[in-house]
DNA sequence: TACAATGTCGACCAGATTAGTCGTGAATCC
DNA sequence: GGATTCACGACTAATCTGGTCGACATTGTA
């Protein structure tokens, strides 16, 4: 598995800070019972998105987070590599991207793999998520009215 | 991280096996020594792929394990998938793909990559990876000759 | 037939990772 | 001062990874 539920988890906090940008903080209580998402570890996500400059966060009554740029700005690539580290697909590849060097004779396979990837992440942002999010709510809600 | 070392050590002791192709059952403890794995863990390995027909293997005296295909008809994505199950990023869409339903609103980009990387995998055989091998084998005798 | 070579199989293990929980404390607003 | 909210780190249970080891089965050869 690429992906811990980590990076799935953030990605739907960050949709759910961009659904609601633009109306004040918003908490980590609701975040987490409209994403379904256990609270105290969602926690944990938002301190790395925080600490990563995705969002800006205020204590108190009334606190709670937001995103720091439009949400047509923050790439999943970028997501995800700050909540899941590397998406190298295998170690050798991971280490040769931060200047490693030993590999064995298939890893030209694995960073071919590796490069799409990321070319597909890094086209895909945040508002784009939103917006298929509201497409699909728009023909649920069309589907129940016929 | 997509693969473990089963993937890697999977393959690399087929294409060992494909090299020497012909020549008779090829001996764990080659296999081990060529390609640098640990021995005893390869016998794992070996057990799998044996399991899944990739390989034959015989006992006793001048005993040892041969492929039981042309190398050019076993894929990569065979391969791996024999040695580390679904390759699929991420659990939701393992699941998807062998029958089952929930998903979040981001599974398409997964099932994408996904479909991409299988196809891709699916295309390259260890046939190749020989080849491949050859090649690199002798551009670095070329380059010490002179 | 005895023995050596080889594969087969399962038990066991240490360390890392995953997916959390919990409690304490700090900031903020009223 | 008290309520609300985030901040941070300690702790945990379960699982996965990357092995090792030992007992045993099979086969070729002297
Ligand atoms: S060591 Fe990276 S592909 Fe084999
Ligand atoms: S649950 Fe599969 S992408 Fe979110």
């Amino acid at each position: 598995m690429l992906l811990s539920t980590k990076g799935d988890y953030g990605v739907r906090a960050l949709i759910d800070l961009a659904k609601h940008a633009g109306e004040g903080p918003v908490q980590r209580s609701d975040i987490a019972r409209r994403r379904q998402l256990p609270e105290s570890y969602l926690d944990h996500l938002l301190a790395q998105l925080r600490r990563d400059g995705f969002i800006r966060s205020t204590r108190g009554p009334g606190g709670g987070h937001e995103l720091t740029r439009a949400p047509a700005e923050i790439t999943l690539l970028a997501v995800l590599e700050c909540l899941e580290g590397s998406l190298a697909p295998i170690g050798c590849v991971a280490e040769a991207n931060r200047g490693g060097e030993s590999m064995c004779g298939q890893s030209w396979v694995w960073q071919g793999i590796y490069d799409d990837m990321r070319k597909r992440l890094e086209g895909i942002t945040i508002a784009e998520l939103v917006e298929h999010e509201r497409a699909h709510e728009r023909a649920a809600v069309a589907n129940y009215s016929i």
